[in-house]
RNA sequence: GGAGGCGUCGCCUAGUCUGGUCUAUGGCGCCCGCCUGCUAAGCGGGUUUGGGGCUACAACCCCAUCGAGGGUUCAAAUCCCUCCGCCUCCGCCA
Protein backbone atom coordinates (compact mmCIF):
# COMPACT_ATOMS: atom_id res chain seq x y z
CA UNK A 1 0.00 0.00 0.00
CA UNK A 2 1.21 3.36 -0.98
CA UNK A 3 2.09 6.14 1.52
CA UNK A 4 -1.30 7.97 2.58
CA UNK A 5 0.95 11.19 3.11
CA UNK A 6 2.11 10.71 -0.11
CA UNK A 7 -1.28 10.21 -1.74
CA UNK A 8 -2.48 13.72 -0.13
CA UNK A 9 0.32 15.84 -0.80
CA UNK A 10 1.61 14.53 -4.41
CA UNK A 11 -1.30 13.31 -5.61
CA UNK A 12 -0.16 14.23 -9.26
CA UNK A 13 2.70 12.08 -8.68
CA UNK A 14 0.61 9.27 -7.67
CA UNK A 15 -1.72 9.81 -11.32
CA UNK A 16 1.92 10.28 -13.09
CA UNK A 17 2.49 7.04 -12.02
CA UNK A 18 -1.01 5.21 -12.70
CA UNK A 19 -0.79 5.92 -16.38
CA UNK A 20 2.70 5.30 -16.64
CA UNK A 21 1.56 1.62 -15.48
CA UNK A 22 -1.42 1.99 -18.13
CA UNK A 23 -3.44 1.98 -15.13
CA UNK A 24 -6.40 4.21 -14.22
CA UNK A 25 -5.32 7.82 -12.24
CA UNK A 26 -9.49 7.77 -11.30
CA UNK A 27 -8.14 5.40 -8.88
CA UNK A 28 -6.14 7.86 -6.93
CA UNK A 29 -9.34 10.85 -7.10
CA UNK A 30 -11.19 7.79 -5.23
CA UNK A 31 -8.70 7.40 -2.49
CA UNK A 32 -8.53 11.15 -1.85
CA UNK A 33 -12.46 11.22 -1.73
CA UNK A 34 -12.08 8.27 0.50
CA UNK A 35 -9.51 9.82 2.77
CA UNK A 36 -11.33 12.95 3.43
CA UNK A 37 -14.64 10.82 4.15
CA UNK A 38 -12.68 9.22 6.88
CA UNK A 39 -11.23 12.05 8.02
CA UNK A 40 -14.86 13.50 8.68
CA UNK A 41 -15.87 10.12 9.83
CA UNK A 42 -13.10 10.34 12.46
CA UNK A 43 -13.50 13.73 13.49
CA UNK A 44 -17.28 12.76 13.96
CA UNK A 45 -17.13 9.99 16.28
CA UNK A 46 -14.08 10.80 18.18
CA UNK A 47 -15.84 14.34 19.14
CA UNK A 48 -18.77 12.43 20.19
CA UNK A 49 -16.57 9.89 22.35
CA UNK A 50 -14.86 12.43 24.22
CA UNK A 51 -18.15 13.81 25.31
CA UNK A 52 -19.46 10.47 26.17
CA UNK A 53 -16.18 9.61 28.06
CA UNK A 54 -16.56 12.89 29.96
CA UNK A 55 -20.30 11.99 30.78
CA UNK A 56 -19.49 8.55 32.10
CA UNK A 57 -16.88 10.04 34.72
CA UNK A 58 -20.31 11.66 36.54
CA UNK A 59 -22.09 8.89 35.98
CA UNK A 60 -19.63 7.66 38.46
CA UNK A 61 -19.48 9.97 40.89
CA UNK A 62 -23.00 10.65 41.44
CA UNK A 63 -25.47 8.78 43.11
CA UNK A 64 -29.45 7.86 43.52
CA UNK A 65 -32.18 10.06 41.68
CA UNK A 66 -28.71 12.11 40.00
CA UNK A 67 -27.06 9.31 38.71
CA UNK A 68 -30.49 8.04 37.29
CA UNK A 69 -31.07 11.07 35.61
CA UNK A 70 -27.72 11.96 34.38
CA UNK A 71 -28.36 7.61 32.86
CA UNK A 72 -31.26 8.98 31.09
CA UNK A 73 -29.34 12.05 29.19
CA UNK A 74 -26.28 10.08 28.21
CA UNK A 75 -27.95 6.90 26.60
CA UNK A 76 -28.86 9.10 23.57
CA UNK A 77 -24.89 10.08 23.06
CA UNK A 78 -24.06 6.62 23.70
CA UNK A 79 -26.38 4.98 21.04
CA UNK A 80 -24.98 8.39 18.36
CA UNK A 81 -21.49 7.31 19.58
CA UNK A 82 -22.38 3.91 18.57
CA UNK A 83 -23.49 4.96 15.37
CA UNK A 84 -20.85 7.28 14.16
CA UNK A 85 -18.84 4.42 15.57
CA UNK A 86 -19.65 2.20 12.72
CA UNK A 87 -20.06 4.43 10.21
CA UNK A 88 -16.50 5.49 10.63
CA UNK A 89 -15.08 1.74 10.49
CA UNK A 90 -17.30 1.68 6.80
CA UNK A 91 -15.10 4.59 6.05
CA UNK A 92 -11.87 3.38 7.02
CA UNK A 93 -12.31 0.24 5.23
CA UNK A 94 -13.25 1.75 1.98
CA UNK A 95 -10.58 4.20 2.45
CA UNK A 96 -7.81 1.19 3.10
CA UNK A 97 -10.01 -0.83 -0.13
CA UNK A 98 -8.69 2.32 -2.33
CA UNK A 99 -5.50 2.77 -1.07
CA UNK A 100 -4.95 -0.73 -1.82
CA UNK A 101 -5.87 -0.56 -5.22
CA UNK A 102 -2.96 1.56 -6.44
CA UNK A 103 0.15 -0.32 -6.96
CA UNK A 104 3.46 1.31 -5.67
CA UNK A 105 4.57 4.24 -7.66
CA UNK A 106 6.64 3.67 -10.49
CA UNK A 107 10.70 4.90 -10.59
CA UNK A 108 11.56 7.73 -12.48
CA UNK A 109 14.18 5.49 -14.24
CA UNK A 110 11.69 2.41 -15.20
CA UNK A 111 11.21 2.15 -19.13
CA UNK A 112 7.84 3.48 -19.85
CA UNK A 113 5.25 0.82 -21.57
CA UNK A 114 4.37 -2.50 -21.62
CA UNK A 115 5.37 -6.35 -21.33
CA UNK A 116 7.51 -5.78 -24.67
CA UNK A 117 8.92 -2.74 -23.74
CA UNK A 118 11.59 -3.78 -21.98
CA UNK A 119 15.19 -2.39 -21.85
CA UNK A 120 17.89 -4.46 -22.90
CA UNK A 121 20.81 -3.20 -19.56
CA UNK A 122 23.16 -5.48 -21.33
CA UNK A 123 24.34 -9.01 -22.40
CA UNK A 124 26.48 -11.32 -21.01
CA UNK A 125 28.77 -13.81 -22.63
CA UNK A 126 27.74 -15.46 -25.82
CA UNK A 127 25.57 -18.19 -26.61
CA UNK A 128 26.81 -21.21 -27.99
CA UNK A 129 26.64 -22.16 -31.88
CA UNK A 130 26.51 -25.53 -31.98
CA UNK A 131 25.58 -24.98 -35.48
CA UNK A 132 29.93 -24.30 -35.64
CA UNK A 133 30.72 -27.28 -33.01
CA UNK A 134 28.47 -29.65 -35.75
CA UNK A 135 25.54 -30.87 -33.72
CA UNK A 136 22.19 -29.71 -32.82
CA UNK A 137 21.96 -29.03 -29.41
CA UNK A 138 18.97 -31.67 -27.48
CA UNK A 139 16.44 -30.08 -25.21
CA UNK A 140 16.65 -29.99 -21.91
CA UNK A 141 13.98 -32.78 -21.84
CA UNK A 142 15.76 -35.40 -24.07
CA UNK A 143 18.90 -34.71 -21.83
CA UNK A 144 16.84 -34.85 -18.54
CA UNK A 145 15.97 -38.50 -19.95
CA UNK A 146 19.66 -39.21 -20.97
CA UNK A 147 20.42 -38.46 -17.93
CA UNK A 148 17.67 -40.45 -15.89
CA UNK A 149 18.12 -37.15 -14.29
CA UNK A 150 14.54 -35.74 -15.11
CA UNK A 151 11.27 -38.01 -14.84
CA UNK A 152 8.40 -36.15 -16.68
CA UNK A 153 6.52 -38.97 -17.26
CA UNK A 154 6.28 -40.79 -13.56
CA UNK A 155 5.85 -36.63 -12.54
CA UNK A 156 2.75 -36.23 -15.04
CA UNK A 157 1.30 -39.96 -13.91
CA UNK A 158 1.37 -39.04 -9.82
CA UNK A 159 0.77 -35.69 -9.74
CA UNK A 160 -0.35 -34.35 -13.15
CA UNK A 161 0.82 -32.05 -16.04
CA UNK A 162 3.61 -29.53 -15.00
CA UNK A 163 4.84 -32.15 -12.37
CA UNK A 164 8.68 -34.01 -12.44
CA UNK A 165 10.62 -35.81 -10.27
CA UNK A 166 14.41 -35.18 -10.30
CA UNK A 167 16.14 -38.54 -10.16
CA UNK A 168 19.70 -39.42 -9.79
CA UNK A 169 22.30 -36.47 -11.00
CA UNK A 170 18.86 -34.29 -11.59
CA UNK A 171 18.73 -34.78 -7.67
CA UNK A 172 21.88 -34.02 -7.34
CA UNK A 173 22.02 -31.00 -9.28
CA UNK A 174 19.28 -29.68 -7.31
CA UNK A 175 21.19 -29.93 -3.69
CA UNK A 176 24.29 -28.72 -6.02
CA UNK A 177 22.77 -25.64 -6.74
CA UNK A 178 21.09 -24.94 -3.60
CA UNK A 179 24.34 -25.66 -1.90
CA UNK A 180 26.22 -23.14 -4.25
CA UNK A 181 23.49 -20.71 -3.80
CA UNK A 182 24.18 -20.57 0.23
CA UNK A 183 27.08 -20.55 -0.26
CA UNK A 184 27.09 -17.56 -1.97
CA UNK A 185 24.66 -16.06 0.14
CA UNK A 186 26.50 -16.60 3.21
CA UNK A 187 29.56 -15.60 2.11
CA UNK A 188 27.97 -12.18 0.96
CA UNK A 189 26.39 -11.68 4.64
CA UNK A 190 23.11 -13.43 4.43
CA UNK A 191 20.93 -15.03 6.80
CA UNK A 192 19.91 -18.43 5.50
CA UNK A 193 16.52 -19.99 6.25
CA UNK A 194 14.61 -22.51 5.44
CA UNK A 195 10.95 -21.01 5.11
CA UNK A 196 7.40 -22.78 5.45
CA UNK A 197 5.79 -22.66 2.07
CA UNK A 198 2.47 -23.41 3.67
CA UNK A 199 1.08 -19.83 5.30
CA UNK A 200 -2.15 -18.37 6.72
CA UNK A 201 -4.05 -15.73 4.84
CA UNK A 202 -2.59 -12.85 6.80
CA UNK A 203 0.70 -13.66 4.96
CA UNK A 204 -0.60 -13.90 1.62
CA UNK A 205 -2.95 -10.44 1.63
CA UNK A 206 -0.21 -8.80 3.25
CA UNK A 207 1.97 -9.15 0.57
CA UNK A 208 -0.13 -8.48 -1.86
CA UNK A 209 -0.65 -11.46 -3.93
CA UNK A 210 -4.50 -12.57 -3.10
CA UNK A 211 -5.17 -9.25 -4.86
CA UNK A 212 -3.48 -9.68 -8.72
CA UNK A 213 -6.55 -11.24 -10.10
CA UNK A 214 -8.19 -12.56 -7.02
CA UNK A 215 -5.36 -14.89 -6.13
CA UNK A 216 -6.30 -17.24 -9.78
CA UNK A 217 -2.52 -18.21 -9.74
CA UNK A 218 -2.73 -19.59 -5.90
CA UNK A 219 -3.35 -22.56 -4.17
CA UNK A 220 -5.51 -22.67 -1.48
CA UNK A 221 -5.89 -25.39 0.72
CA UNK A 222 -9.80 -26.60 1.34
CA UNK A 223 -11.13 -25.24 4.14
CA UNK A 224 -8.54 -24.24 6.03
CA UNK A 225 -7.78 -20.68 5.17
CA UNK A 226 -3.99 -21.43 4.63
CA UNK A 227 -1.70 -20.62 0.84
CA UNK A 228 0.52 -22.38 -0.70
CA UNK A 229 3.06 -19.97 -1.32
CA UNK A 230 4.39 -19.11 -4.90
CA UNK A 231 7.62 -17.63 -3.71
CA UNK A 232 9.11 -17.50 -0.20
CA UNK A 233 8.98 -14.16 -0.60
CA UNK A 234 5.62 -14.43 1.14
CA UNK A 235 6.45 -15.89 4.45
CA UNK A 236 10.19 -13.75 4.24
CA UNK A 237 7.87 -10.49 3.70
CA UNK A 238 5.31 -11.77 6.45
CA UNK A 239 8.14 -12.98 8.84
CA UNK A 240 8.95 -9.65 10.59
CA UNK A 241 5.25 -8.62 10.13
CA UNK A 242 3.94 -6.16 12.61
CA UNK A 243 7.22 -5.68 14.40
CA UNK A 244 9.21 -2.94 14.72
CA UNK A 245 13.17 -3.41 13.49
CA UNK A 246 16.00 -1.19 14.79
CA UNK A 247 17.17 0.72 12.18
CA UNK A 248 20.93 -0.21 13.18
CA UNK A 249 20.00 -3.99 12.60
CA UNK A 250 19.32 -2.89 8.33
CA UNK A 251 20.11 -4.15 6.44
CA UNK A 252 18.34 -7.28 7.55
CA UNK A 253 19.79 -9.99 4.36
CA UNK A 254 17.77 -13.26 3.87
CA UNK A 255 18.43 -16.33 1.59
CA UNK A 256 15.29 -18.19 1.92
CA UNK A 257 14.58 -21.69 0.54
CA UNK A 258 11.64 -22.95 -0.15
CA UNK A 259 9.52 -25.18 -2.64
CA UNK A 260 7.51 -22.73 -4.94
CA UNK A 261 3.81 -23.65 -6.19
CA UNK A 262 1.67 -22.03 -8.93
CA UNK A 263 -0.85 -23.07 -10.67
CA UNK A 264 -0.60 -20.89 -14.07
CA UNK A 265 -3.89 -20.23 -14.88
CA UNK A 266 -4.18 -18.88 -17.99
CA UNK A 267 -1.07 -20.07 -18.93
CA UNK A 268 -2.56 -23.09 -20.83
CA UNK A 269 -0.28 -24.08 -23.85
CA UNK A 270 2.98 -22.16 -22.70
CA UNK A 271 5.58 -23.92 -22.03
CA UNK A 272 3.71 -27.02 -22.16
CA UNK A 273 6.91 -29.35 -22.63
CA UNK A 274 9.80 -30.34 -19.72
CA UNK A 275 10.01 -28.24 -16.47
CA UNK A 276 10.48 -24.38 -17.80
CA UNK A 277 6.59 -24.08 -16.34
CA UNK A 278 5.89 -26.02 -13.36
CA UNK A 279 3.32 -26.32 -10.45
CA UNK A 280 6.15 -26.82 -8.37
CA UNK A 281 9.81 -25.68 -7.91
CA UNK A 282 12.25 -25.56 -5.27
CA UNK A 283 13.72 -21.56 -5.09
CA UNK A 284 16.82 -19.89 -2.96
CA UNK A 285 15.26 -16.21 -2.77
CA UNK A 286 17.13 -13.50 -1.36
CA UNK A 287 15.05 -11.23 0.91
CA UNK A 288 15.77 -7.40 2.34
CA UNK A 289 14.70 -5.31 4.52
CA UNK A 290 16.64 -2.30 4.21
CA UNK A 291 16.31 1.74 4.63
CA UNK A 292 14.14 3.85 2.00
CA UNK A 293 17.13 5.66 1.32
CA UNK A 294 19.61 2.47 0.81
CA UNK A 295 16.65 0.71 -1.24
CA UNK A 296 17.94 1.67 -4.82
CA UNK A 297 21.03 0.58 -3.87
CA UNK A 298 20.66 -2.67 -2.79
CA UNK A 299 18.61 -3.08 -5.63
CA UNK A 300 21.75 -2.78 -7.57
CA UNK A 301 23.37 -5.28 -5.26
CA UNK A 302 20.71 -8.15 -5.60
CA UNK A 303 21.26 -7.95 -9.29
CA UNK A 304 25.19 -8.05 -8.98
CA UNK A 305 24.42 -11.06 -6.42
CA UNK A 306 22.06 -12.80 -9.29
CA UNK A 307 24.99 -12.22 -12.18
CA UNK A 308 27.42 -13.40 -9.87
CA UNK A 309 25.34 -16.75 -9.68
CA UNK A 310 24.59 -16.75 -13.20
CA UNK A 311 28.29 -16.30 -13.98
CA UNK A 312 29.53 -19.32 -11.91
CA UNK A 313 26.95 -21.37 -13.83
CA UNK A 314 28.73 -19.81 -17.23
CA UNK A 315 25.71 -19.17 -18.91
CA UNK A 316 24.52 -16.73 -21.36
CA UNK A 317 22.46 -14.39 -20.57
CA UNK A 318 21.01 -10.87 -20.36
CA UNK A 319 19.79 -8.31 -18.05
CA UNK A 320 16.76 -6.27 -18.90
CA UNK A 321 14.62 -3.23 -16.89
CA UNK A 322 11.09 -4.18 -17.25
CA UNK A 323 8.40 -1.63 -18.37
CA UNK A 324 6.17 0.14 -16.20
CA UNK A 325 3.81 -1.76 -17.48
CA UNK A 326 4.81 -5.24 -16.49
CA UNK A 327 5.59 -4.51 -12.69
CA UNK A 328 3.87 -5.82 -9.90
CA UNK A 329 1.61 -4.30 -7.66
CA UNK A 330 4.56 -3.86 -4.93
CA UNK A 331 7.70 -3.09 -7.36
CA UNK A 332 8.47 0.23 -8.45
CA UNK A 333 11.44 -1.37 -10.51
CA UNK A 334 12.74 -4.67 -11.68
CA UNK A 335 15.11 -5.90 -13.34
CA UNK A 336 15.34 -9.91 -15.18
CA UNK A 337 17.90 -12.07 -15.85
CA UNK A 338 16.85 -13.97 -18.22
CA UNK A 339 19.57 -16.75 -19.92
CA UNK A 340 19.71 -18.41 -23.70
CA UNK A 341 18.74 -21.69 -24.38
CA UNK A 342 19.79 -23.04 -27.05
CA UNK A 343 17.27 -25.02 -28.40
CA UNK A 344 14.42 -22.26 -28.01
CA UNK A 345 16.75 -19.59 -29.55
CA UNK A 346 15.46 -17.16 -26.90
CA UNK A 347 16.08 -15.27 -24.00
CA UNK A 348 14.30 -16.79 -20.61
CA UNK A 349 13.63 -15.14 -17.61
CA UNK A 350 15.96 -17.47 -14.71
CA UNK A 351 16.13 -14.56 -11.83
CA UNK A 352 13.98 -11.42 -11.04
CA UNK A 353 14.84 -8.79 -8.54
CA UNK A 354 12.25 -5.82 -7.18
CA UNK A 355 12.63 -3.50 -5.12
CA UNK A 356 8.99 -3.16 -3.46
CA UNK A 357 10.13 0.38 -1.27
CA UNK A 358 7.91 0.55 1.74
CA UNK A 359 4.33 -1.16 -0.12
CA UNK A 360 4.98 -4.15 1.51
CA UNK A 361 6.04 -2.82 4.87
CA UNK A 362 2.95 -0.92 5.30
CA UNK A 363 0.59 -3.80 4.25
CA UNK A 364 2.24 -6.22 7.28
CA UNK A 365 3.01 -3.65 9.19
CA UNK A 366 6.47 -3.11 9.64
CA UNK A 367 8.20 -0.18 10.67
CA UNK A 368 11.78 0.32 11.49
CA UNK A 369 12.90 2.64 14.97
CA UNK A 370 15.22 5.24 13.80
CA UNK A 371 17.53 6.53 16.50
CA UNK A 372 17.63 10.35 17.25
CA UNK A 373 20.65 12.28 15.79
CA UNK A 374 21.78 15.82 15.97
CA UNK A 375 19.55 17.34 13.57
CA UNK A 376 16.41 14.53 14.34
CA UNK A 377 14.66 13.10 16.71
CA UNK A 378 14.21 9.31 17.37
CA UNK A 379 11.39 8.16 15.09
CA UNK A 380 9.96 4.98 13.75
CA UNK A 381 9.09 5.08 10.32
CA UNK A 382 8.96 2.96 7.12
CA UNK A 383 10.88 0.76 5.88
CA UNK A 384 11.73 -1.16 2.33
CA UNK A 385 11.70 -4.59 1.42
CA UNK A 386 13.35 -6.03 -1.68
CA UNK A 387 13.60 -9.68 -3.68
CA UNK A 388 15.68 -11.18 -5.82
CA UNK A 389 16.33 -14.67 -7.23
CA UNK A 390 19.31 -16.58 -6.65
CA UNK A 391 18.05 -19.67 -8.23
CA UNK A 392 14.74 -21.00 -9.85
CA UNK A 393 15.95 -24.38 -9.84
CA UNK A 394 13.91 -25.80 -12.83
CA UNK A 395 14.74 -23.06 -15.04
CA UNK A 396 18.43 -23.11 -13.32
CA UNK A 397 18.16 -26.54 -14.59
CA UNK A 398 17.58 -26.33 -17.74
CA UNK A 399 19.70 -23.43 -18.80
CA UNK A 400 22.51 -25.56 -17.50
CA UNK A 401 21.98 -28.75 -19.29
CA UNK A 402 21.24 -27.05 -22.40
CA UNK A 403 24.35 -25.08 -22.45
CA UNK A 404 27.08 -26.68 -21.33
CA UNK A 405 25.61 -30.26 -23.63
CA UNK A 406 28.42 -32.26 -25.42
CA UNK A 407 27.59 -33.94 -28.43
CA UNK A 408 26.89 -37.17 -27.06
CA UNK A 409 24.66 -36.29 -24.50
CA UNK A 410 26.87 -35.73 -21.39
CA UNK A 411 27.10 -32.48 -19.66
CA UNK A 412 30.24 -30.63 -18.93
CA UNK A 413 29.78 -29.07 -15.42
CA UNK A 414 30.60 -25.68 -14.74
CA UNK A 415 33.64 -25.18 -12.40
CA UNK A 416 32.16 -23.81 -9.61
CA UNK A 417 29.08 -26.62 -9.15
CA UNK A 418 31.95 -29.30 -8.79
CA UNK A 419 32.75 -29.31 -5.54
CA UNK A 420 29.08 -29.78 -5.25
CA UNK A 421 29.07 -32.86 -7.52
CA UNK A 422 31.87 -34.55 -5.87
CA UNK A 423 34.25 -32.95 -8.55
CA UNK A 424 32.63 -34.34 -11.22
CA UNK A 425 33.78 -32.39 -14.34
CA UNK A 426 31.09 -34.31 -16.63
CA UNK A 427 27.40 -36.39 -16.28
CA UNK A 428 27.12 -38.72 -18.39
CA UNK A 429 24.04 -40.46 -19.65
CA UNK A 430 22.66 -43.60 -18.21
CA UNK A 431 22.19 -47.13 -19.88
CA UNK A 432 19.21 -47.61 -19.24
C1' G B 1 -7.40 -35.11 18.54
C1' G B 2 -8.95 -34.72 24.23
C1' A B 3 -8.53 -31.95 29.11
C1' G B 4 -6.80 -27.77 31.70
C1' G B 5 -4.07 -23.10 32.32
C1' C B 6 -2.43 -18.50 30.30
C1' G B 7 -1.85 -13.89 26.89
C1' U B 8 -1.28 -6.29 30.41
C1' C B 9 2.61 -0.07 27.02
C1' G B 10 11.05 -3.50 25.41
C1' C B 11 11.38 -7.63 29.61
C1' C B 12 9.07 -9.13 34.29
C1' U B 13 4.73 -7.78 36.96
C1' A B 14 -0.10 -5.54 39.95
C1' G B 15 -5.07 -5.16 38.49
C1' U B 16 -9.67 -9.40 36.16
C1' C B 17 -13.51 -13.06 41.03
C1' U B 18 -16.66 -8.00 43.43
C1' G B 19 -17.28 -3.16 35.77
C1' G B 20 -16.67 3.35 37.05
C1' U B 21 -11.54 6.43 41.83
C1' C B 22 -7.11 2.46 35.73
C1' U B 23 -5.45 9.19 32.92
C1' A B 24 -3.13 0.71 33.76
C1' U B 25 0.83 -0.51 39.42
C1' G B 26 5.75 -1.64 40.68
C1' G B 27 10.63 -3.47 39.28
C1' C B 28 14.42 -4.10 35.43
C1' G B 29 16.38 -2.02 31.09
C1' C B 30 16.93 2.39 28.28
C1' C B 31 17.17 8.04 27.55
C1' C B 32 17.96 13.10 29.63
C1' G B 33 19.64 15.97 33.75
C1' C B 34 21.98 16.65 38.72
C1' C B 35 25.87 15.00 41.69
C1' U B 36 30.79 13.01 41.26
C1' G B 37 38.98 12.66 39.85
C1' C B 38 36.74 8.58 36.03
C1' U B 39 33.20 4.63 36.40
C1' A B 40 29.54 2.76 39.52
C1' A B 41 26.08 4.06 43.19
C1' G B 42 22.59 7.91 44.58
C1' C B 43 18.81 11.73 43.32
C1' G B 44 15.09 13.99 39.79
C1' G B 45 12.50 13.51 35.23
C1' G B 46 11.20 10.73 30.90
C1' U B 47 10.19 6.03 28.28
C1' U B 48 3.72 1.64 23.89
C1' U B 49 2.02 2.25 19.18
C1' G B 50 -1.35 4.18 15.68
C1' G B 51 -4.79 7.98 14.21
C1' G B 52 -7.38 12.86 14.15
C1' G B 53 -7.36 18.28 15.09
C1' C B 54 -4.23 22.53 14.92
C1' U B 55 0.23 23.36 12.67
C1' A B 56 6.53 24.51 11.31
C1' C B 57 4.81 16.75 9.65
C1' A B 58 7.23 21.52 16.72
C1' A B 59 4.38 22.31 21.14
C1' C B 60 -0.44 21.35 22.57
C1' C B 61 -5.46 19.04 22.62
C1' C B 62 -8.32 14.74 21.50
C1' C B 63 -9.48 9.42 20.06
C1' A B 64 -8.05 4.43 19.91
C1' U B 65 -4.72 0.67 21.85
C1' C B 66 -4.37 -4.52 28.05
C1' G B 67 -3.34 -11.23 21.86
C1' A B 68 -7.37 -10.20 17.52
C1' G B 69 -12.48 -9.43 16.36
C1' G B 70 -17.52 -9.11 17.91
C1' G B 71 -21.25 -8.49 21.97
C1' U B 72 -23.57 -6.78 26.82
C1' U B 73 -23.59 -1.86 29.41
C1' C B 74 -24.53 4.96 30.45
C1' A B 75 -19.46 2.84 31.28
C1' A B 76 -15.16 -3.06 29.76
C1' A B 77 -8.05 -4.77 31.01
C1' U B 78 -12.30 -6.53 34.11
C1' C B 79 -18.54 -9.82 32.05
C1' C B 80 -20.13 -13.01 27.44
C1' C B 81 -18.98 -15.23 22.41
C1' U B 82 -15.62 -16.46 18.29
C1' C B 83 -10.73 -16.75 16.58
C1' C B 84 -5.20 -16.72 17.13
C1' G B 85 -0.93 -17.92 19.95
C1' C B 86 1.82 -20.04 24.15
C1' C B 87 2.30 -23.62 28.32
C1' U B 88 1.06 -28.41 31.00
C1' C B 89 -0.95 -33.34 30.84
C1' C B 90 -3.11 -37.42 27.82
C1' G B 91 -3.51 -39.75 22.94
C1' C B 92 -1.14 -40.20 18.13
C1' C B 93 3.18 -39.66 15.22
C1' A B 94 8.07 -38.58 11.22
Amino acid sequence: MIDPRLLRDEPDRVRASQVKRGASPDAVDDALAADAARRSAIAAFEERRAEQKAFGKLVAQAKGEEKQALLEQVKALAAEVKELEAAQGVAEEAWSNALKAIPNVVADAAPTGGEDDFVVVEEVGTPRDFAAEGFTPRDHIELGRMLGAIDLERGAKVSGSRFYFLTGVGAELELALVNLAMEQARNAGFTQVIAPSLVRREAMEGTGYLDQGGGEDIYRIEGEEMYLVGTSEVPMAAYHSQEILDASSLPRRYASFSPCFRKEAGSHGKDTRGIIRVHWFDKVEMFVYTTLEQAADEHQRLLAWEREFLDKLELAYRVVDIASGDLGASAIRKFDCEAWIPTQGKYRELTSTSNCTDFQTRRLDIRGRFTATDSTPATTGPIATLNGTLTAITRTIVAVLETHQQADGSIRVPAALRPWLGGREVLTPVTS
